[in-house]
Parts: C-alpha cells; structure tokens; sequence
DNA sequence: ATAAATTACGGTAACGTTACCGGTATTGAT
DNA sequence: ATCAATACCGGTAACGTTACCGTAATTTAT
C-alpha cells in the first residue's frame, strides 16, 4: 500500500497540466468550453498522478453529486438486508451510486431520536437525497427529498413506501381458517411499531369475522427476533389445550416457534401449523408458509420514487402501498382432532 | 416533510446563540474552554434549531472523522452479506459509524478498474479508513489506511483478512473420501479469482493424495451464482457415470446443484451428496454441508484491523488468515453401489 | 478593414467548518 | 496595588472544490 501524505488535489493536476484549476475544474465535470488538446493533456494527467476529486470538498460547492444516501439502523438484520437487495438492484440500474449510513446497531446512539441526525447528515452534505428504513420520527426537516420505507408510525409527513399489513394478516388468517384451524396463536411484533399492530388487528378481525372470540392467552408477546418467540412459543405449547397454529408476526419469530417446536417434539407441520411474514430468503429452505411482503420490492420502488423527486418529476401518489402475496410452502396442514 | 431552502449552518447558530461561530465550533467538538452557562445556551439552541453539521465541510477540515467506510460491488450478494453482518458487528461496539458505498453492480463501473477510484473517493475525504472487500487490485494509493476482506488477487500489498481456501477444501474432499465416494464432481468458481484457484487445487490434491487420478470431465465451470451452477450440475448428471458427490464452489453454486438435481429427479443426500463454501445463512435451512469460511469473523477482523491501524497501534500480522471449518448438516451420505 | 461574436481560459469568491493565534476580563498571589 | 496566571471567547486563515465573471485571442459577419 502506498501511503501519500497529502491526497492529490486539483491544484496539483493544474500545475502539472500547466493550466488554471478553473480549466481543470471544467474537464473534471464535462463542460464543452475546453480545447480537445487541453482536455486530453488534462486527462492524462489526473491518470498520471491518480487523482481522485475530494467528495467532501466537491459536494460543498455543487448541488447535483448523483449519490442516494440510505439510513439503516442494523444492516445485519435480515428484513434490513431484503430491503437492500431491492435498493440495490434500483441503483445499479441508474446512475446514481449509493451511500449507506449506519451505526451498527439501533442502541448505539439512541435510535429515533438521532433519525433526524443522520438524515441532515447526508442531506445536508453528500447527497441527492436519502431513503430510511424503519423510520420512528412523524416529520424531517430537510434540504433534499426523502422517501421512508416501511416507517414505523402511521401516516408520516413525508413520502413512503409500505407494505398492506392488515390485508397480508387477513389473508393469513383466512387461509388458516379455511385449513379448519380455530385455535391460532399469534406472537406479537414491537407493539409500538405500526406494522405490528396492524397485523395484530388482522388477526384479531379475522378471527370475529369467523365468530371465534379472541383468546387473549393465544396472543403473546414478541420483537421480531427470535429469542422472544421461542420464549413466547414455549409458553403456548405449554397451554392445556394448545394451539394448532402460529401466526408469527414475522419470519425470524417463525424461526423461534420451529427452535420450540423441535425441542418440545412438536413436528411442522403434522402437530403444529406455522405462518411468518416477510419471506426473508431463508424461509424458503425453512418450508415456510409466509407473506410476502415484497421488502424487496419496496427497497426498489422507494430509491425510484426518490430519484423522481430528486429530478422534480411529479410522482402519482406520497404513499406507495405495496400488496402483499401469500406464499404457500410446507409448514402448514389440516389440523389433527 | 418540512423542505428548508438552506440548511442550518453554525453561523445561524452562532447569530441566535450570540456568540461566534468559534465557539459553537468549541462546544460541538468537545473542547473545555468554554463557560458551563453559554455551553448549555449553545446546545439548547442547537437543539431548538435542528442543527447537524455539514459533513463535508468538516470532513474538509478536520483530521478524525470517526467514519469508517466499505467498499462493495454489490450489497444484495450473499457473500457480501456475510461480511456485512460482522463488520456491522464490529462497528455496532465501536466508537465508529460507517458509511458503505457501492454502484449496485460490479458490472456498472467497469469493476477492479475503478476500485482505486472509490478508495480515494472515500479516504481523500470523509472516511479515517477503508475495508475493501473482494479486491482486485494489487496495489492501493492512499492516505489513509485500508483493509481487504479476501482479496481476489494473491499477496496483495496491502493488510487483508482471508480464508484458508486451499486448508477448507483439502478438509472436505477428505470428508467426502471418507464417506467412500471415488467419483466426485468439482463446480469452479470464477477462475480469475485467487480463492476459486485455491480450492480447485484443494480438490485435486486431495485426489492426488488419495491415489484419484483427476478426472477433468468431472470439473465444470462456475461463476458463484446459481444459474451457472445449475447447468454445469445438468451436464455433470447426464454423463454415463455420473459423481456420486458434487463439491461446489460456493453454497450460492450449490443451491444451483439442488435444483438441478430435483429436476433429475436426483435425492440428497441418498442418490447425490453436496457440498457447499461459504455457510451463508440459507444453508443452515438448505440442510447443506459446507465449509463455514466465517465470512461474518472475516468482516469483524476487518474491522478491528483497519481500527488499529487508524490509532496507529501495531497489528500482529499484515495478513489475517481465518481457519475454515466444516458444518455437517444432511447433504451428504455414503455411495450406493 | 472594422465590429461583433465566439472560443478558451484565468482569477476570485464563495461553500461550512475547524485550527490557530490572539485578546479581554477575572482571579489569585505577593 | 500591582503583576501573573487563568478562563473564556473572537477573528482570521485555511481545507479543495465549483460558480461566476472577465478577458485575450481567434473567428465570423458586414
């Protein structure tokens, strides 16, 4: 590795070239007034001497930097990850590339309450405009567009992209119900985050549709990973009469009720019938019946929204609802008498 | 979404908080020369004024950043993934945020060509270091440090954290020799890359050392992904005598080995053993065996290097190796005759 | 041949921040 | 009462870049 103690500048590459920084300053962003011979001499050599212009410097001065900033709290976590993908494929298909901003983990700096931090972060400074995920906060304040996806309040003050939650649970519940289930248990997501709720309100909506009186001992709680739910799953598998299916307020939750279900001798799907949400990759060598919520999708569809914005172009409507699909795999059945 | 013309910058803050930008500059960056009753003014107005500093005028002018930045081709691979979750890891109990970038597409910026580019791009300017991961470059120019996470290239000249390829492979064509398989079909991964080179020579040594002459019909091409997989699988079945055992190049080849053989009509493990590369988190569900390359541990190293180098502390050793280890999960079996 | 338009380039002023050097008040010591 | 030390704060100059304006040289129009 060679270390340089100064990076090279655009004030090396003028003096070099023999011409004004100003000259060098054209070349570097494509304007036409600029002698063919000029510009060639420039060209080679900033290859020459490997120069590379200062991001910090360069997005002080200009307005368009062609860069999207993406806020994440965990980029480990799975539904991050499919998020992700989604945005990836977007970016790779424009000409804009992607910086992501993260801080490891949502307790490292006080989660929420530090949203707005990072997006003036980047807004502020070195982007065109950013997408958060999972965002806690009702309202931003900003210089550059912004487009949420799947936040985690209802109806923000800013563009977004989200899935149709209560639908996906009333389709769950519906294909549960039809399968002759009638005792369906539910491990709960965050109960402060939107989408958890409503989900739970699907259920529960369902579930007097079909005249069954909600049993609050089948409801237990959950945070959409999986130590909880196998906990929680523990405790409905230990009920007099215990459920024949689980509804788990998302995929990693459903990993907890298969963890549970094997030690107890609990098989899937003869004994117990398992549903998630989400379709995370590994659900599918899971074998697990979900609903997919396309978060994919929703990472694809919210870098498209934001680039419109980014560019003025009118976009048809703030709040882009993704439908949600059932995906029928291996972990449910008709329940045993 | 409250859209501000101008960002707030810290002469507004210094204007409402009657003092100079000096000394708004003192108490953001910690300093202790400033009066406990205009500190508490100062932040109160911050507070009230929603302010963030800009990025990249103090990225300008400041020395540490606490940013730590990755370059990656392609957030959505699995592969990446993996060494996403340990960095993440890594960065979530550090003092260090991160800032990725990637162009979505190895394809999209002309790759290895443009890897100096986006090292300089983040190191001349916002970050205190880089991780590059899947480096194809032999040589890096740079002022500040630089971390490889498997480096495509052998002997790089500079820090980088590897697998022991070569080790992993020998371990699992023993496995599969001890299983009693003789007919045993290799999926390559790209040739180009030091790794793929590095098993491939696992696999025939481990032949060789087991009397095995090297069958080459046996070894078919790969490119790390699932499609190329499938096909050379297709080619590797339809032979007369056809292996008993498919040792993949990577799990993402290996799921194209899985599909190929349900299409045949082919069980694993009792008609066709596999084994994977990598551990990714789909092949816990896959009932795959594979070689765990601790792609996760190779990220977090990562980390931890580049961090040492920041502070200027001394590292053991320029090159990192991480020891391979085999998951056994049901994939493979002993031949039928 | 002269004026007007065009081409090619240089100079200067920002952008928002921090480092550095100072300069007042205030306090304490003698 | 005088001087030194300290606490607190302001002014100015950078950092590397681009926007803007200006101007000499060349070309075109009349």
């Amino acid at each position: 590795m060679q270390r340089k103690k100064h990076a090279v500048t655009i004030q090396d590459v003028a003096k070099a070239a023999k011409v004004s920084v100003s000259t060098v300053s054209r070349v570097l962003n494509g304007k036409v007034d600029v002698a063919n011979e000029t510009q060639e001499r420039i060209l080679s050599v900033i290859a020459q001497l490997g120069y590379t212009s200062n991001l910090a410097a360069r997005s002080m001065r200009s307005r368009r930097k062609n860069l999207i900033g993406l806020v994440v709290p965990d980029i480990g976590f799975p539904y991050s990850i499919e998020i992700m993908k989604g945005i990836n494929r977007a970016i790779a298909q424009s000409k804009f590339d992607l910086l992501v901003y993260t801080t490891g983990d949502v307790r490292k700096n006080g989660s929420a309450l530090h949203e707005q931090h990072y997006v003036s972060l980047l807004n502020n400074s070195v982007t065109d405009g950013v997408i958060i995920v999972a965002s806690a906060a009702s309202d931003f304040i900003t210089n550059a567009p912004i487009v949420a996806v799947d936040p985690h309040i209802v109806n923000p003050n800013y563009p977004y992209v989200q899935g149709t939650n209560y639908q996906g649970a009333l389709e769950i519940m519906e294909y549960l119900l039809g399968l002759g289930h009638r005792r369906i248990g539910f491990i709960n997501g965050r109960p402060e985050i939107a989408s958890a709720q409503r989900r739970l309100e699907g259920y529960k909506d369902a579930l007097k549709a079909a005249n069954i009186k909600v049993d609050e001992s089948l409801i237990v709680p959950g945070d959409f990973v999986q130590p909880a739910a196998y906990k929680s799953t523990l405790q409905l598998l230990s009920l007099k009469d215990p459920p024949t299916a689980i509804f788990a307020a998302n995929d990693q939750s459903a990993m907890g009720v298969y963890q549970a279900a094997e030690e107890l001798g609990f098989r899937i799907p003869e004994d117990l019938s398992v549903v998630g949400f989400d379709n995370i990759s590994e659900a599918k060598y899971m074998g697990l019946t979900t609903m997919d919520q396309s978060l994919d999708e929703m990472g694809y569809a919210a870098v498209q929204m934001l680039i419109k914005l980014i560019q003025k172009e009118p976009v048809e409507t703030e709040a882009h609802k993704i439908p949600t699909k059932l995906i029928v795999r291996t972990s449910c059945s008709k329940p045993r008498h």
